[in-house]
DNA sequence: AAAGTATATCGGGATTTTCCGATATGTCAA
DNA sequence: TTGACATATCGGAAAATCCCGATATACTTT
């Protein structure tokens, strides 16, 4: 984990929506298509929900999974997000010992 | 807490460093006129170490004190910064309900 | 094969951040 | 009260971030 790469991915008011978006699919998103809850959150139903371009919200989850907030996963024509808890939780610990 | 604040003052190499710092001023600063540990550390002390101009250094920490996470205090000639370790507990609550 | 849908990538304008040197302010000591 | 020291503020160049529209890619359906 990168602390840094991690804490700038947090310091955006939209990208750390996502994420707590994502700790509670079912809560915050429903698709016709899947099941949020198992199989993750696709990229058009943040879009939709975040108000930002297509391209701005591809590109803030790109920044999120290589920071490794989240991970992404292709399946068909959808792409499908799911925090990655283990990335948050080295980033307390990291804080707990700063 | 402005949680963006204090992430993005977090999100900075040097602004981390210095308050990994000033967890254990003994360990981290000599000083001929005060005590680091009770007193807190001077400006010039952590400019002499970090390697920055003195203005960005005077700026960053103003911008850590904005942040709620540390606290400055003006006494005679010096001023003296601390840790607030208060924000920064606030900050892991934050990120562990996030 | 063509058209539709979902997402990724590219190029770039606007804004913010990073960091500096110059200068101002405040304090102490002679 | 002058000069030295500690810190704050100002103005700005360079780099990074924010966010967009246009376009490319990939898959699905017809």
């Amino acid at each position: 984990m990168n602390i840094i790469a991690v804490l700038k991915a947090l310091s955006n008011e939209k990208r750390l929506k996502i994420l707590q978006w994502l700790k509670e699919p079912k809560k915050n998103f429903t698709s016709s298509h899947c099941d949020v809850e198992t199989d993750g959150v696709c990229v058009g139903l943040i879009e939709e929900k975040i108000g930002l371009s297509q391209s701005t919200v591809s590109q803030y989850l790109m920044l999120l999974q290589q920071a490794g907030l989240i991970n992404t996963e292709r399946r068909g024509q959808w792409t499908y997000c799911k925090r990655n808890e283990k990335t948050i939780k080295e980033l307390i610990k990291s804080l707990e010992m700063l």
